[in-house]
DNA sequence: GTCTATAGTAGGATAGAC
DNA sequence: GTCTATCCTACTATAGAC
């Protein structure tokens, strides 16, 4: 990479094709999905600026030029590979707070969802992981701040909500807290990309979350 | 980026002028680790495989070509950026474990030596933290692989004291504490990056400590 | 929707003057 | 130790045939 690329994003083609009247949604969206999804892995395990247009064509068994049909540039590219994601997580997360559980539970549900978005969506949040420096830099990926502010928040009223109630220590500080938990459960997917032996969404959360409630220190002692 | 570089590395300046018997070492170093400090820091800003050679030139106010006068290839600065800061990590990880305090102290020691770093050279943990995938398929970076499992290792060491003699919880997942304190130093950095207010890593290691040792849940409760 | 071919650009690295 | 000049390579993106 380097060579700035700048999207403006215009029309769709599955709008286009939507606009026909013909064919059901679902062949219609495959392609482009499946090349978004190829594209996630390449972008995941290369990192996006040392991946090329060409090796996601090799990857997906075409030609560099031929990607160029489907998206107006590598950058839109990514764009789509992110957002569709992200927006998933956002709805995940809302569930969780929508739920009313009690704070202890709801956190739980947080971090089970955060888990289950790192073991479903290994290339995306590999990307996000790896990649943050790319996509801070250039205004274009603003977005991925403006989603991931949305979870902060979600995360913080939880938090704040379990302080209130005094079911979390009233000395808490919240800002580590919530950077501690998210910084855990994103690097996650570092420990798991390539190894054979992946334990599940919910065997995860559940370490997690003893370790957070309760800490390293013995119960007998202090 | 994207050309591949093999670096093969020889002599070094320094060394040849030693040999020379004159100059105090330290002038001569001089302009070579201030060349090192900036590239580190263009690297962490704009992430490794953004930065040109003229990037890092101009930043210095030389020209690109004249870059090759003092390192063989761009690897080969990022190299010297990254292992001289990382062998000193080591060195006081390393000095915390010989130093012989009980559990809980000597893991407060290593997570203030961890957020030290972090404070004290955030380009350097930024270009660990943000170009991960960029080092891991490089052979050329394996040692920063290598310098990292020395690390985890007196980590786990200490953990592992620390549950024989009964200051921490019997029932620990070691991998899971090891992760997550881990993660959430190193991603400190991303918090306090371009920011005004820069907590000491003195303030952070006591707010980390007292948020791993005692967890989320209040006492009084459970 | 994919191909061939290519324009246009930019980065890594080198050689030799100063 | 830095500059000028340049080679070589590789990447993004486009145009038009099939």
């Amino acid at each position: 990479m380097g060579r700035p690329v700048k999207s403006e994003r215009k029309s769709d083609p599955r709008v286009l094709v939507a606009a026909n009247g013909r064919r059901a949604p679902e062949v219609t969206t495959d392609r482009r999905a499946q090349l978004v999804e190829t594209a996630a892995e390449v972008f995941a395990q290369k990192g996006v600026g040392n991946t090329t247009m060409r090796d996601i064509a090799d990857e997906a068994g075409i030609l560099a030029g031929s990607l160029y049909h489907h998206f107006r540039s590598k950058d839109d590219l990514l764009e789509e590979v992110l957002r569709s994601a992200l927006d998933e997580l956002t709805v995940a997360y809302e569930k969780v707070e929508r739920s009313e559980l009690d704070a202890v539970s709801a956190l739980e549900g947080l971090m089970l969802v955060g888990l289950r978005f790192v073991t479903e969506k290994e290339a995306v949040t590999s990307i996000v992981q790896n990649d943050y420096t790319y996509l801070h830099d250039m205004a274009a990926f603003s977005f991925v701040d403006d989603i991931t502010a949305v979870h902060r928040k979600i995360w913080r009223r939880v938090l704040e909500r379990g302080v209130r109630e005094e079911a979390f220590r009233a000395d808490l500080d919240l800002d580590i807290a919530y950077r501690s938990m998210m910084a855990a459960i994103v690097a996650e997917v570092r420990w798991r990309r390539g190894r054979a032996r992946k334990p599940t969404a919910e065997v995860l959360a559940e370490k997690h979350s003893m370790f957070y409630l309760h800490g390293l220190v013995a119960r007998g002692k202090k």
